[in-house]
Order: structure tokens, then sequence, then C-alpha cells
DNA sequence: TAGGCATAAAGTGCATGCACTTGCCTCGCC
DNA sequence: GGCGAGGCAAGTGCATGCACTTTATGCCTA
């Protein structure tokens, strides 16, 4: 696969650094602890040091990477005690999009709501996985956006993304897809009565659920070896 | 003022930029929309412009500062809609904490949280509105801290200072100190009790009526005096 | 052989320069 | 007198170069 610049073509040319780099760190394809080089990272997007460099800035003042003076970038290491309460704070904020959305969407929104929720049943009975996981996405998004508070939504959205790496697996446990399903289909539900604090529970329960999956998986998939990974290309 | 780098010396001079620049947004010293020019801050702080270009940078990937391609930058503006949704978010945050603290603070944590608002009854007493702002701060610091979850401290740590420019004036109300205390007296009682719930509602209520202080005084303070911007054509 | 110091190599941090974009102003045109 | 094109000034975006820090290497000494 080819990471030249012509593959990310808009805004400026640090932007696209941004967009690059965090990409492949939130699909991990970076691997925390990984070595973030300057010269090698130019090299490779056939870029001067310069916007590479206020990347990485960028990317370490939202978290995503971390820099230690002098002595380059990393992908951010998360700990488990972090990831845990990076879980945590997901579930708890879920739960607030989730109470708000109950008090607040308007008609059209709880509609398309249902319709696409009702719709992703027939996903789960086909087994279809990877579209199973893009409506996921957009379901939570929904309920992002459902809450009408732009800071939450936020939030939000880049704890979500920060949690990325540690939720793929997710959908790998056997009935997994079934068991989402009326998860939301309970969450849903509490909206549509706009039962606030029953959906923020379901909502909460559902993260939780997600998580202890994940947390497993996390534990089972270990820090990497320092393997070859720049030659990787 | 000497806003000479020589008074800010801790890491490397982006890190000082950044810190010197929010610092001036957070206190208000830049107001919201005021122009960022590099080449004046770069004088300013007398370091070439890429510093303060990487710190712009950041501050811009954190919502501090807005950036227009080619166009510059301005001190982020955020609209009523956003302050609002900031604040209620602010009040769900410090719920959040305030319930985990409730659960979670060890044994030291609550007596020192209970002694030094104890202790505060005295500032309120004198009205020592310049020593009361500053335990207030470290009060709700401790609930941050007492939450045991990084991830939920930072969020609102840095909700918190990216609200500080609009409640400045919330002590400026009569009677305001009091109210506070009391205000905190119910969440510490709270956590002493180890009732979370009654925790949570305690804490997001008294961040709502800071809220409502404060958005009368940002709607009292309108657009910057800075002109000339408005006139675009 | 182990420890420590000097030195080299690699890589980061910042300054500078130049190309390019944007907004403004002026001048010519209608 | 209004309007648009062209040019100018201001300012941003990126590349490059050099100084400095860190780390690796090797040599010397005990």
């Amino acid at each position: 696969m080819s990471g030249k610049r012509s593959l990310v073509r808009s805004g400026t040319t640090v932007d696209q650094m941004v967009r690059a780099i965090a990409d492949r760190i939130v699909t991990g394809y970076l691997r925390p602890g990984e070595r973030l080089d300057e010269a090698s990272l130019a090299a490779r997007f056939d870029v001067s040091r310069t916007p590479v460099r206020e990347a990485l800035g960028q990317l370490s003042a939202i978290g995503l990477v971390e820099r230690r003076p002098n002595r380059g970038a990393i992908v951010a290491v998360v700990t488990q005690e972090h990831l845990a309460s990076m879980f945590e704070s997901m579930a708890e904020l879920e739960a607030i999009c989730a109470r708000f959305s109950a008090e607040r969407m308007t008609g059209a929104e709880r509609r398309a709501l249902e319709m696409e929720h009702q719709a992703s049943a027939r996903l789960v009975q086909l087994g279809a996985e990877e579209d199973y996981e893009y409506f996921n996405t957009e379901f939570h998004s929904r309920l992002y956006r459902g809450a009408h508070n732009t800071h939450i939504h936020d939030l939000t959205v880049a704890t979500r993304s920060r949690l990325a790496p540690f939720r793929r697996a997710q959908f790998m446990l056997p009935g997994r897809l079934a068991k989402s399903w009326r998860e939301h289909d309970l969450i849903v539900t509490a909206i549509m009565r706009a039962d606030a604090a029953a959906a923020g529970k379901a909502a909460r329960d559902h993260v939780s659920i997600v998580s202890e999956a994940s947390a497993v998986f996390a534990a089972a998939d270990p820090m990497e070896p320092k393997v070859s990974r720049s030659a990787r290309r």
C-alpha cells in the first residue's frame, strides 16, 4: 500500500500528515511504542521534515503520540490502567449521549435511529460482520449527534477514536452480533420512550460489555518485539 | 510587560510558546477572534517563526485557536451555543468525578477534602475572594483526582481550562462565596457518606449554577473591541 | 576483563529563505 | 462614478541547513 501523499489530497501538507499518521495509529498499523522517526516519515511521504514535525506535535497534543524532548516520538503507549480508564470514560460519555438523546432527539432523528436499527437486524441474521460493524459506528454516531451538545460530541468522538485500536476484536467473539443488537435495542427502546435514565444505563452497560471483551483482547496481544518494521515496505 | 522567554524556562521552545499563548488565551488576555500573527508572536517572544508555528498548530489541535489555511490563526471563537455546550459538559464531567470520588476516594483523600473544605469556611467569613478562588480550584482538582480515572481527569481539566475565560466574573456576584461553600458542602457530605448519586447531583447542580452566573457575564461581554475584522469587504 | 571517558553517528530543535496565497489598492476601462 | 483586472504588500507553507543533544562505539586504563 502506497502512502504517497497523492492518496490524501485535501488540506495543507501538515493536515495530510496528521491524518495519515493518525490513521495508521488508530487502525493499529502503527503500534504503541513504535518509533516515529521524522526523517523516515518525511521520506516515506515525500515531504520535508517540517510538516512531519508539526504533525507529530499536533498528534502529541491530542495524546496519540508521545514526544520526549530531543529523543524522538513514539506511538503513545497506553497502560492497562489507562486503557481501562478510557473504556470507563467511554461508557460514561455514551451514557450521557444516550440520556441527552432520549430527552432531545427530534422526531426525525428518533425515526431514523429506529429505522436503521431495525434494518440492522438483517445484518445480524446474515452474520454480516463487516456491514454490521459499519452500521454500528453509524448507530453510535447518531447517539452522539442526538445529544445536541457539540462539546460532548467532540469528547466522545475523540475518546472513541483513541479506543479504536483496542476494539477491533470485539466482534470476533461468537454470538457477539446478536448480543450487540439486543443491547442496542434496549437503548433505542428507552430513547423512543424518552426514558433518559434507562437510555443512559443501557448505553453504559453496552460499552462496559464491549470493554470487557476488548480488555481480554488487549491483554492477549502484548507488546510487539522490535522487529524490522522500518523495512516493512 | 516582558514576555521574554527567560520567564518561562522549562521544556523546549515550542512547549514554552504553547504555554505562553495558551495562558494568555485562558486568562482572557488574548480575546476570542483576536489575530495571532506568527511574525509578531515570534518577535514578541524573541524566537523564530518555527516554534510559534508549531505551537499554533498544537493549540489548534486542542481547539484553543482556529487556523484557516493560508489565512492565519485567531483565538478560537466560541459561540454562545458552544459555550453552553461546554458548560453543560462540564456539569456532567464534574458529576462523574464526584460520583466516582464518592465511591473510590481513599480515606486519606476524603479526610484531606473535608479538612480543606472546612478550612475554607474561614475564607468565606473573611470575604477573601482571591484566596477562596485559589482554594476552589484546588477543591475541584481533588474531585478530579479522586475519581481515580486518568482519562476523565484529563477531559475534565481540559474542559475546565477552556471555560476559564468565561468564569472569571462568577465571584463578583454578591453572596457568591457563601453560596459556593454551601454547594461544596453538599458535595463533600455526600462523598463522606459514599453516596455516589447524591454527590453527582450536587456537583452537577454546582456547576450549573456557576454556568448561569457566567452566561450572564459572557452575554454582557460581547465581541471584542478590536474591530476591522467584520469589515471584510 | 570491566569500567569509564572520548569521540563519532544519528536524530532532534530551531532559524532562515523562498515560493506561494490572500487581501488590498490602484489604475484603467466602460 | 462604478467596476473589474492587475499588481503590490503582508503573511503563510514548506524546504533546507546548522547547532545541539542523545546514544552508540571504541579505546584506554586499571
